[in-house]
Parts: structure tokens; C-alpha cells; sequence
RNA sequence: GGCGACGUGGCCGAGUGGCUUAGGCAAUGGUCUGCAAAACCAUGUACACCGGUUCGACUCCGGUCGUCGCCUCCA
């Protein structure tokens, strides 16, 4: 069973077939460190945090660079309207990105090069393209010139006559082709520079790419990935001062990811409308932005909305809940006999395999992550049923077989970084839960608290509220349910029993 | 103007030449229950429109309408 993917250079699915057997090499192009990255930004990381993740679940070793834009007229305006330098903005914005993504929970890249650390490269690759008669200098800039490159276009495939240079922008009547563009930049006074032999300057938006993708990952790796709106003009340049320079193919497969719109709208400063993740993720749990994202076709653009949202969380939690449930059943009695349940654990288990079977089939499909869930989440149908149908005991073989299952959900979800690991069990349970509790557990309780921990008085309160139901002390048993409730932490009576939990953060 | 994507049941969103009950959310019904909440289960016959190809099309081809994206630095 192969894995095929989506080639933005060929417009088809592809067998995919790695340079290096079972290794896999990719770039990605990272943000310009200029602000805080919103979610149309995080949208395309996590896409490609969930290829890299899924790559590597499918045996591959995979060396993912995604490089920081350190240097840019963008960072240049920002720290002229704040009157700061540029280098103290790169340097905000940049941990800010770590912040972001490590919030995000995306996998750190094998490397995360920066284009300042890569400017010798990138000058040498200048020359290189100037002795080709590729590129040429002017007044210390140096342009790229397309007309030398004949394939120019044949990423984005269209070609330059199609196209309408200067339609929105001036053009520079030094060009010698309205399309040719920069590889190295003039410094004006003031403005971050290296010395180069066409003077002091700064390298243009392409050519970092190409220093630091072919420095790491040599000629004619595997992935290039990015926003559908970097495949014109950054990769189709990219692609033309790369293959210009080695002569070679640059890249084997180009990965594009779809766009964020904010409702129906684009979101775009001058709507006003951009939604940064760092803003998002201050009430929203990052599984439930991860869940969002695996619901759509990476290559598909998302409407984001706070319904949609809302859904993902809902559906996030019928993971968790499943998981709960299966917790709950893990500690139920076990019976020895039971002859006619053999066969529904069997049953179980070969939706088990065939879970695991389709999720990969869909994720081989050119990461369709939207099937691969669907399959987790008939899973989770099964599951609920099959503890369901075996009311309130099991035998050792229904336990193992529920064990295999929640370790199959933990293990594909995983597969694509979404973590299913329970609030309540994650290790900040003493931190998320309310001091609130020593007020109710003094009330309530007539124990000693010096030296308890919160989490053991939860327990006491649980089984006091039990004991309570029992003897039909309704009026405490409601006091507990719904002190606790206003602490963020739910009872459920169910047949099995009463079972508690913690809402998501 | 050029290039391209897309129009699926209340919403979102996969998919395929004739059996997918895709899936999720919501809704409705049911189970459970001291109450409540939650949870779980069960239902929906959809594929923009018009032609064509075919034994058969939501799926292939053509056209129409509509929505959207890119076309110099925006992921």
C-alpha cells in the first residue's frame, strides 16, 4: 500500500516515492517574524505538522526544516513605526512564534534555520546566478531575470505573457522583464545590511529558501509545502534561482495548503478580520483548532466561525467521553464466564484492525484526514455499544479487548498530534482543580485537611456524595454535585456508577 | 483579461460509475435516572441547473448559473 500524494507541480495525485527509500525530506516555509501569526498562518503549520507526524507514524525518518523570515521589508516597516530595530522585532516575533506553536502543540522541526544565519549562503548563490547570466545587478540591487529561465512559470503554470505585471504595482524601468525580482536589496540608511559584493544590502524574500532548503536538504529533496498563495511568486521564484543555479531538480513533490476565510471573507488586515492564535488558544483548548483542521481536507480552504469551533469541541469531547467510558468499564467486575460475549469481542476486534486499516488508507490518500477521523469515530460508536451491550460486568478477554481499542484511539489520533489524554488525568490536576474544594470539603466533611491534597479530597467528597445517594440524603448529594460543578468539575450517574470529570480549559 | 478551485441532506464535511447507512454538529425519538445534567443508542435518502456518454451517473464529458482564490512579496 502506497502513499499518494497531491504534486501543486503536476496538478495529480502522486505515487509518492522519496529521493533517500524511507527518508523523507521537507521544507516548509516558516513566517515572517514580523507579528504575531494568526490562524490562517497556524492553519498551514499544523497542516504540515500533521503530514510530518503522520510520516513519521508510517515508518519514515523524516528531516522537516521550516525557517524563520528574520529579515524583511515588513520587519523593516514595523520597527520604523515603532521606532525600535528591525532586530528587535525579528527577535519579539520569533519567540512569540515559538510560544504560539509550542501552544499549538506542533512538533518542533528537525531545524528551524533562520535567514540572518544564512546570508553568506545566499550571497554565494547570488554570485553563482550572476555568472550563469541568470541574474544581474543594478545600482546594488540584483535581479533574477525570468526570461532566462524558460520553465519560469511551470509551477504556477502560467506564463509570463499571461500575466499582468504592473497592473498594482509600479515597474521599476531598471527590470529588464516587469517580472524579474529581487535577489539582493540596497540597504537604505538605517536598515539592517550584510556587505556583499554589489555593496550593502539585504537578500530578497526567495533566495533564503533556497540557501537554506538546499543547505539542509540538499538537491531534489522530497516536500515543499506552504500556503496555496506562496505557490505565486515565492516557489515558482524559488524553483526558477534554484534550478536556475544547480541545474537540477529542485523539489520532488510541492504540498499547498488551503487558506483561512473568516466566515465568507478572506481574512485580510484590511478587512480588520485576522484572529490570532495566540488569542484563540487563551479559551479554546488546542485539540479542539487541531480536531477543526484534521474535519477538512488540508488543501481545502476552512470559513472559520465560532459555530464551527463550538462543533469541533463537541466533537472532541465525544472522544474524550468514549475514552471515559472505557475507563469506567476497565473497572467494572469482572466475571469469569461468559461464553456467548467471546464473539462480540471478537467483533470488536476486527473493527479495531479495520479502524486502524481504513484510517491509514485515507490518511495514504493524500492525507485525508476528514476520512481517517471518520473511521476513529466509528470506533467510538463500537466501543460505546460493545460496553453498552455488556452492561455492568466483563469478562478478561472483553477488558483486553476495550484496552486494545482505547490504546488504538490514543495510538491514530496520535498519529496525526491529537492528544485524547483526559483533563482529569493530565498531570496539572492538582493545579486545575478550585482551592474552592477546602471551603466544601470542610462543610461537608468532618476531617482533618492540614496535609491533604486537593485531589485526595475530591475523592472524599466523591465517595461522601455516594454514600449519601445512598441513604437518599438527596439535599447533600445535590450540595456536592453542584459545588463541585461550579469548580469546572461534572458528575455523570450512570448504571455503572457515578463518574466525574473535568471540563476541558 | 489569464490561471485555478469549488457547488453534497438543517449546518459542516468526506467519497464513489451501480451496496459508503462516510463522519461530525444540530434536531427529533428512545435508554438511563431520586431530580438534574451528562452520556449512550436510533432516525434523515442529499449530491447547483441543462444536455450528452452509458444498461446505469451524485460520480465521466460539454454547456449554463453561482461562489471563491491567485496573477510581486499575504500561510
Amino acid at each position: 500500500m502506497s502513499l499518494k500524494l497531491y504534486n501543486t507541480m503536476s496538478r495529480e495525485k502522486e505515487d509518492f516515492i522519496p529521493r533517500d527509500t524511507g527518508k523523507v525530506a521537507m521544507y516548509v516555509c516558516g513566517p515572517t517574524v514580523y507579528n504575531y501569526i494568526h490562524i490562517g498562518n497556524g492553519r498551514t503549520y499544523l497542516s504540515f505538522d500533521i503530514i510530518y507526524r503522520y510520516l513519521k507514524y508510517r515508518g519514515y525518518d523524516v528531516k522537516y526544516i521550516r525557517n524563520l523570515t528574520d529579515v524583511d521589508d515588513k520587519i523593516i516597516n514595523k520597527a520604523n513605526e515603532e521606532g525600535v530595530t528591525a532586530e528587535e522585532i525579528a527577535e519579539r516575533y520569533s519567540v512569540a512564534f515559538n510560544e504560539d506553536t509550542e501552544r499549538m502543540g506542533l512538533a518542533k522541526p528537525t531545524i528551524a534555520p533562520k535567514a540572518t544565519e544564512h546570508i553568506k549562503d545566499m550571497v554565494e548563490i547570488i554570485g553563482g546566478l550572476i555568472d550563469k547570466g541568470l541574474a544581474y545587478a543594478v545600482d546594488g540591487d540584483v535581479y533574477f531575470e525570468v526570461t532566462k529561465f524558460p520553465d519560469y512559470g511551470k509551477l504556477a503554470h502560467r506564463f509570463l505573457e499571461d500575466m499582468r505585471a504592473g497592473e498594482r504595482v509600479v515597474i521599476d524601468p531598471r527590470k529588464h522583464h516587469p517580472m524579474d525580482f529581487a535577489l539582493w536589496k540596497s540597504a537604505k540608511p538605517g536598515e539592517p545590511s550584510w556587505d556583499s559584493p554589489w555593496g550593502k544590502g539585504r537578500p530578497g524574500w526567495h533566495i533564503e529558501c533556497t540557501a537554506m532548503s538546499l543547505k539542509y536538504l540538499g538537491q531534489g529533496f522530497d516536500i515543499h509545502g506552504g500556503g496555496r498563495d506562496l505557490i505565486f511568486p515565492h516557489h515558482e521564484n524559488e524553483l526558477a534561482q534554484t534550478e536556475g543555479y544547480t541545474g537540477k531538480q529542485f523539489v520532488r513533490y510541492w504540498m499547498h495548503g488551503g487558506m483561512v476565510n473568516i466566515g465568507e471573507e478572506k481574512m485580510a488586515k484590511s478587512l480588520g478580520n485576522i484572529i490570532l492564535v495566540r488569542d484563540l488558544l487563551k479559551e479554546r483548548n488546542p485539540n479542539v483548532l487541531r480536531l477543526l483542521a484534521l474535519g477538512t481536507h488540508y488543501r481545502s480552504p476552512i470559513d472559520f466561525s465560532s459555530e464551527k469551533l463550538r462543533e469541533a469541541e463537541s466533537a472532541y469531547d465525544r472522544f474524550l467521553n468514549a475514552r471515559r467510558r472505557i475507563a469506567q468499564a476497565l473497572e467494572s467486575p469482572t466475571i469469569t464466564r461468559f461464553p456467548e460475549r467471546v464473539e462480540e469481542a471478537g467483533q470488536l476486534q476486527r473493527a479495531i484492525q479495520e479502524t486502524k486499516s481504513k484510517f491509514i488508507k485515507s490518511m495514504d490518500d493524500d492525507f485525508n484526514s476528514a476520512a481517517a477521523l471518520a473511521s476513529l469515530f466509528e470506533l467510538v460508536r463500537d466501543t460505546n455499544m460493545f460496553i453498552e451491550s455488556n452492561e455492568q460486568e466483563m469478562t478478561m478477554i472483553a477488558k483486553d479487548t476495550l484496552l486494545t481499542a482505547d490504546n488504538m484511539l490514543v495510538e491514530l489520533a496520535g498519529a496525526v498530534g491529537l492528544n485524547l489524554v483526559l483533563p482529569e488525568e493530565a498531570t496539572g490536576l492538582e493545579a486545575s482543580l478550585s482551592a474552592d474544594i477546602y471551603d466544601l470539603a470542610a462543610e461537608v466533611l468532618e476531617l482533618n485537611l492540614d496535609n491533604k491534597a486537593k485531589s485526595e479530597l475530591l475523592d472524599e467528597l466523591l465517595a461522601r456524595r455516594n454514600e449519601a445517594r445512598k441513604q437518599k440524603d438527596w439535599v447533600t448529594a445535590d450540595m456536592i454535585r453542584d459545588s463541585l460543578a461550579k469548580m469546572g468539575i461534572e458528575i455523570e450517574d450512570t448504571p455503572l456508577g457515578s463518574r466525574w470529570k473535568l471540563a476541558r480549559d
